[in-house]
DNA sequence: TGCACCTTTTACGTTTACGTCAATTCTATA
DNA sequence: TATAGAATTGACGTAAACGTAAAAGGTGCA
């Protein structure tokens, strides 16, 4: 039961316990490659997002759960709640064709596109309005900095 | 102490007991021609963003407290938060030039057209993401619908 | 052997802007 | 007077995605 040493993961021959040539990694690896914490990590697990191996109990993540991660990172990337996410890979099947996946992954997608679509609008609207008042607050600023200017001279 | 009914509040000669003609609106009324709910408006008291009069227990919304929504839903229109636009609404002073008020509105202002820039920019590299994904999902699908399209023939 | 570092579980806290009761009171109207 | 429609306060609930502590167990290295 002995543990790779962190940093040497790759060059190592541990006991293999689950398939020949998976190279696991622990969690403080997986945050670093992936640039998440710890506690999302875990977190993600607890939302049946993820499903490391244990070692004990340590977790050790395999190239399916990177796999999963990068979609789940993916898919935040692009506005979608965890529950999607894990709604779409929940219809995942290695055996199938898995056309009812795609399916609801490109309808959930068709709704997010409207939806971002939609905000970019609203942020698009916020901007010219916002430059509006802008505009208007620093005429209020000149008048008030110099009014002699209509005095004088 | 009588109210006026709802529906002729503008037709009415109650007793006046603030100003001369001002047309005090109460707590439905206003929700209804500014499009909040109640539980927003008494929300936005409890914040300190408002501050209408009662009648024994009845809020009684004035002239000014209308205009102080209005830069509220302007305030949440642009992305401000809550916090914000107080702060910014309780530097005004009916007395002053008002130039620090000002100043930090212009000075909020220019951060939050940061954000709001910054924002779009992200939402357009989603979409950007999200089309790719979009049209990677339909190819896979076309392939799984018509195999037999590089068999036939 | 001692220490620094990694990892674990559990569980409450954070943020923002309200929603949603619940119980009660007031008021106008038929 | 009965009833429906406003209004009140109080207080818990919601959403999402983690943050942050606490207390503890392993482990490699000097």
């Amino acid at each position: 039961m002995k543990l790779v040493s962190p940093g040497e993961a790759a060059a190592n021959t541990n006991d293999m316990s689950v398939e020949a040539g998976e190279d696991l990694a622990r969690i403080g690896e997986m945050a670093k490659n992936y640039g998440v914490t710890l506690r999302t990590l875990r977190f993600y697990e607890d939302k049946g997002l993820l499903n490391p191996q244990r070692d004990g109990s340590t977790r050790l993540y395999t190239r399916r759960d990177k796999a999963r991660l990068k979609l789940i990172l993916l898919g935040r990337k692009v506005g979608f709640s965890l529950r999607d996410v894990k709604q779409m890979m929940d219809l995942y099947d290695p055996t199938g064709s898995n056309t009812k996946q795609l399916r609801l992954a490109l309808d959930k997608s068709e709704k997010q596109l409207a939806r971002l679509q939609k905000q970019r609008a609203l942020i698009e609207d916020a901007i010219g309005e916002l430059s509006n008042s802008m505009a208007a607050v620093r005429q209020m600023l000149i008048e008030r900095s110099a009014p002699q200017a209509s005095v004088a001279s």
